[in-house]
DNA sequence: CACTTACGTAAGTGTCAACTAACTTATTTC
DNA sequence: GAAATAAGTTAGTTGACACTTACGTAAGTG
């Protein structure tokens, strides 16, 4: 999930993922849409997104053709969502708790 | 933005501001939920999340009291939401997409 | 005022990430 | 089978980042 997260942090590769989220694409053709960076960085990305499984490649030939993997956006999303949600009914007991050990002044 | 998401990709800081999700806390004790790691790193997360504006700083006597800015982090929300929905949308324009489905992998 | 507490900041280190350039491997075409 | 195309891979560079130790500083305390 932290792969995941760490992917998604990096601009070019939510680009990339925007690219590949509703139709399959050939890696070189990805590449073709960046103009300010070599074919290279655009495969090791890919090999980053492919890590993290937010990207499935399917071989077809002399291509790789990428596309998101829906599945897993999912899940992260749903992970981001929990996040936001149960963290403060979950977290509350945590830090009162540590209020009382360290007895902190005043408050 | 990208900073917003870049501070949410390290765990650390992610449980930092699960801590002060719902509850005020001063740095000390922030720092002292971690036992692998020296105050001083504390700070520096603290400060990279501060420059992000998903924490806000009050001072009290010596004390810095930290909380997470909830309404930065909607708005990081917001963001990943529409950048789900967005290509989703993308992707029921996508005629094909119905007969697409069969063919992913897991889930 | 000396001392302590609660913090930030500076400087230095090791690691990792993004990138380029050059090379390799697989596939199709002639 | 040689050449061309599509793509991954490797080596090396640069910069960012998480971290530590050491120091600075503001606020309270004897």
């Amino acid at each position: 999930m932290d792969t995941a997260l760490k992917a998604l942090a990096e601009p070019r590769r939510r680009e990339i993922l925007k690219l590949v989220w509703a139709t399959e694409l050939p890696a070189s053709l990805i590449a073709a849409s960046f103009d300010d960076v070599t074919r290279s960085a655009i495969s090791q990305h890919l090999g980053v997104l492919r890590d993290a499984a937010l990207v499935v490649e399917r071989r077809d030939g002399v291509h790789r053709m990428y596309r998101a993997n829906r599945a897993e956006m999912k899940r992260v999303r749903r992970f981001l969502e929990e996040y936001w949600d149960d963290s403060l009914e979950r977290l509350r007991d945590v830090a009162e708790s540590a209020h009382r050990e360290k007895g902190i002044p005043n408050e």
